[in-house]
DNA sequence: TTGGAAAAACGAAAGCTTTCGTATTCAATG
DNA sequence: CATTGAATACGAAAGCTTTCGTTTTTCCAA
């Protein structure tokens, strides 16, 4: 009894598809098809089977142009990504987010100014919650 | 033409297992198993074949002790969360980890402690980068 | 020493992913 | 209205994942 589960990320290709079209806005198959590497070499055929499925799934929507489908993503890629990060921080990280932050900053050598420029963000964080707090 | 792409990431099931092993230093089969969920209901063939396939993907090591096998992480977590978060940050981040730190404080609520203590470990960093910088 | 319990080895089934070929539909135009 | 080039619909193949049953191996205790 192995029932389906549905998963609510993207595969591989499908975020390869997904990432074209977050950055287009919309488009049709071959819109996407024709942002993708051209060593890429995947069969019109494919690319439009690839649409459809993400359609089913419900992360892309399309509308009709005349005979074409115009694809466009059905989630943010905003949304998308803090589905992603809470899944990492989840599975990887014991749900602790400073966790996650500190081994990205221990790692991938960030320039001080990426440093700065997240710590920038924390503060005006932590200002937002102590004025709240005030309320 | 479908080259075998070989995967550096664990599969859903195999990151359950990984897991339970990062927890507890090394196991046998019998012992990973009992860590899940009873709720799990995995039979033991499945767990031994799950982490001979582990074996071959080259994720755990074995050793033998009487007829049963040892599995311990080829993997130490921190180098595979440092993966991960390389990977994510390059397939959903255009590979900027600042972006990252900045939609993971947005949303997921994180306490204001949890905000202090990153907060605190920027400080730390910024602090060895400056150092480093007038040495 | 041998019988039995426990473990490993193996194969296979079911479902998912990725890719493509063939068949069909469709709209425009001669 | 028929033709034709482009798009969709569909099915299928190949490989991967997850799960388990059956067979074989292995150690130990009676």
């Amino acid at each position: 009894m192995r029932q389906k589960k549905k998963n609510e990320f993207l595969t591989e290709v499908e975020l390869e598809f997904m990432s074209e079209l977050w950055e287009l806005g919309q488009g049709n198959v071959r819109d996407v098809m024709g942002r993708l590497a051209p060593e890429r070499n995947l069969a019109y055929t494919s690319g439009a089977t690839i649409l459809r499925i993400m359609e089913q799934k419900g992360f892309v929507t399309s509308t009709r142009d005349g005979k074409t489908f115009i694809y466009a993503p059905a989630v943010s890629k905003d949304a998308y990504r803090s589905r992603s990060l809470r899944d990492l921080s989840d599975k990887l990280f014991d749900g602790a987010p400073a966790m996650l932050v500190a081994r990205l900053v221990d790692d991938s050598g960030m320039s001080e100014a990426a440093l700065e420029e997240i710590r920038a963000l924390l503060e005006r964080r932590l200002k937002d919650a102590d004025a709240q707090h005030h309320r």
